[in-house]
RNA sequence: GCGCCCAUAGCUCAAUCGGAUAGAGCAACGGCCUUCUAAGCCGUAGGUUGCAGGUUCGAGUCCUGCUGGGCGCGCCA
């Protein structure tokens, strides 16, 4: 309907062009929104207040002389001039009740496009080391993440899920140490307890197993006990594979899975930050000083050089990080995103850097980042506080267990990344039926109930009549609601252009609230068979656009509640 | 001190990337179940959009400067 109006517009702006009350090389992005208010109809265009100033003209004026110079169409029923110059449209209700039936035979298809084809798109998240299990930042993180690979699959783009972590190195070497202390009976308390080691109960777990001679299977590997106290490498090997096992029970509960997991060690054995390392040396952007080795990323917009390789010989953080970038980049994945928490986002900076001094062509605001904001948890009106050592925290199962995986992942979806979220235990265990997300999945349930009791009463669904009664959807209600469907697939390719998967939840609180009012306002079961046929397909255009949406969300689609 | 993010009703959040009278939920108060699911609907009340300027037909939205909060600022990851 848009684009229909926009041609409309688009016409008439020609022929004023060629009469000449218009300069002949304006050339305006015409934009048509929905209107929000229905007095001021469907759909409305500013095109005559931007205009006014080049050509000279009051707003008001214009949009007369656009509207009169307009074609007609069987679409609109009317066109008015409104407020400062606003160019309201009213469709008739049988062409706006049409897409109903775009939705009823598109199904699940509706709302989807093909805008991304061809393209790879990898979206890097989660990426938790193995050190212990999911906490509610990893759960925004999963969320988040996987919502935008499914938006970008709706776009049609062909979406890698990747998880990197790190199965080597200090954190990974207090992991094996805090394990072999329990195994030796040693407690957090003790004064033998290693300095910075995981205090937490699951430790206690894994050296159990360890002794056990356990075997352990993660998505990624898989691994059998030594049972040797003293064998560190095996302890080690072992802990990284139970934790990984325990993340990915974590994960699944969540609905989360991914495709690949990538190491940070494979970077090492293969080769690839050596070959980093020469590269930029190569490019010439680095130096020693203090007999550590610098990569000059001042020269790429970052507010300080960083250190490549320490004194001792090892490298930092950094470098490997630009190494897997460049993988990635050498993959052919032409977007990346990585969904991270903003405790990281001074890495963006680097990253990029670093990729810029490799002059291998790769473009300059690349990858792209998604940063979701910290998550408080409180419980009692008292924040939780997160610390992995003290072992005190709310665990992403925990969550899971206690407040149901689909309230849990729209919860942490449904606001914008930019914003810290409270994530409040007892309001989302006690009230849990006043979670948006009941409100959302009760919609759906609903339209299943209307449909079910109208075959009951043999009224079952005739698409014939409907089709031919769309006209009778004349309620203001109803007219709301059709108007919102309409504006599903736009809302798909919005939500994915800008990385913003909340988007996704608060279209759907609204479709909810339209249909719960309408709902309670319009009966579907009447005796008219032409009126009680196109609201059923109204009724089912929703279902199927709710349960389009829901799944973008990760979140179940209830036929009862 | 420097960088990134945020600030909207008592609380949690919206506002169709600059549009018309800033909207929902929770909490408060009052209505609606012999009629398609009351996890719902309708109504009342609640606002100087943190502060001060600027940009223009038009600003919660963009720019500048403040104030307040979060997160970073390591040869840790």
């Amino acid at each position: 309907m848009k684009e229909t109006i926009t041609l409309l517009l688009n016409t008439a702006l020609e022929a004023l062009k060629a009469e000449g009350a218009l300069p002949v090389g304006t050339q305006p992005d015409i934009r048509v929104d929905a209107a929000r208010d229905r007095a001021h109809g469907d759909y409305a265009s500013n095109l005559a207040m931007m205009l006014a100033k080049p050509a000279g003209m009051k707003p008001r004026d214009l949009a007369e002389r656009l509207i009169a110079a307009m074609p007609t169409s069987d679409a609109i029923s009317s066109v008015e001039i409104a407020g400062p110059g606003f160019i309201n449209f009213f469709v008739n209700t049988s062409a706006a009740g049409e897409v109903l039936f775009d939705i009823l035979d598109a199904g699940d298809e509706f709302g989807r496009n093909r805008d991304g084809a061809g393209q790879k798109v990898q979206v890097e998240f989660v990426s938790a080391n193995p050190t212990g299990p999911l906490h509610v930042g990893h759960g925004r993180g999963a969320a988040v993440g996987d919502s935008l690979c499914r938006l970008l699959e709706a776009n049609g783009f062909e979406v890698t899920r990747e998880f990197y972590y790190n199965d080597a190195g200090a954190q990974i070497d207090n992991l094996a140490l805090s394990v072999a202390a329990r195994i030796k009976g040693i407690e957090p308390n003790d004064p033998a307890w290693p300095a910075d080691g995981y205090r937490g109960e699951y430790i206690q777990d894994v050296a159990r197993a360890y002794m056990q001679g356990d075997t352990v299977t993660a998505d990624d590997r898989q691994v059998t006990a030594a049972a040797n106290p003293d064998d560190m490498d095996a302890i080690r090997a072992f802990a990284v594979a139970w934790l990984r096992h325990e993340q990915d029970l974590d994960l699944k509960a969540f609905g989360v899975g991914f495709d690949v997991f990538f190491l940070e060690s494979d970077l090492y054995e293969s080769g690839k930050v050596e070959a980093t390392v020469k590269r930029l040396i190569e490019g010439g952007h680095t130096y020693e000083s203090d007999g550590a080795l610098w990569l000059r990323t001042t020269d790429f917009g970052d507010d300080k050089d960083r250190v490549m390789r320490k004194r001792e010989g090892g490298y930092t953080y950094f470098l490997p990080d630009v190494a897997y970038h460049l993988d990635k980049w050498q993959r052919g994945f032409t977007t990346v995103i990585n969904e991270q928490g903003a405790d990281h986002h001074s890495t963006v900076t680097r990253v990029r850097a670093g990729l810029q001094a490799l002059d291998t062509g790769i473009p300059k605001g690349w990858p792209d980042y998604v940063l979701h904001q910290m998550v408080m948890v409180t419980r009692s009106g008292q924040e939780v506080k997160l610390s992995k050592r003290a072992g005190s925290y709310v665990t992403l199962r925990d969550l899971i267990d206690e407040v149901g995986r689909d309230a849990t992942r729209y919860f942490l979806v449904s606001r914008a990344a930019t914003s810290q979220m409270t994530f409040d235990i007892d309001l989302a265990r006690s009230q849990s039926s006043d979670n948006p997300v009941y409100y959302a999945q009760y919609a759906h349930a609903r339209v299943c109930s209307v449909e079910a009791k109208a075959a009951e009463n043999g009224w079952a669904f005739d698409e014939n009549l409907a089709r031919a009664s769309l006209h009778l959807l004349e309620d203001a209600r109803e007219r709301d609601l059709i108007n919102r469907l309409g504006s599903w697939p736009e809302t798909v390719r919005r939500a994915a252009d800008q990385r913003e998967p909340q988007q996704i939840a608060l279209y759907l609180q609204e479709l909810a609230s339209e249909f719960h009012t309408c709902y309670n306002a319009v009966k579907v079961m009447v005796e008219d068979a032409n009126l009680r046929n196109a609201r059923l397909a109204l009724g089912m255009a929703v279902r199927q656009v709710m349960r389009n949406g829901l799944d973008l969300l990760g979140v179940s689609a209830p036929r009862e509640m």
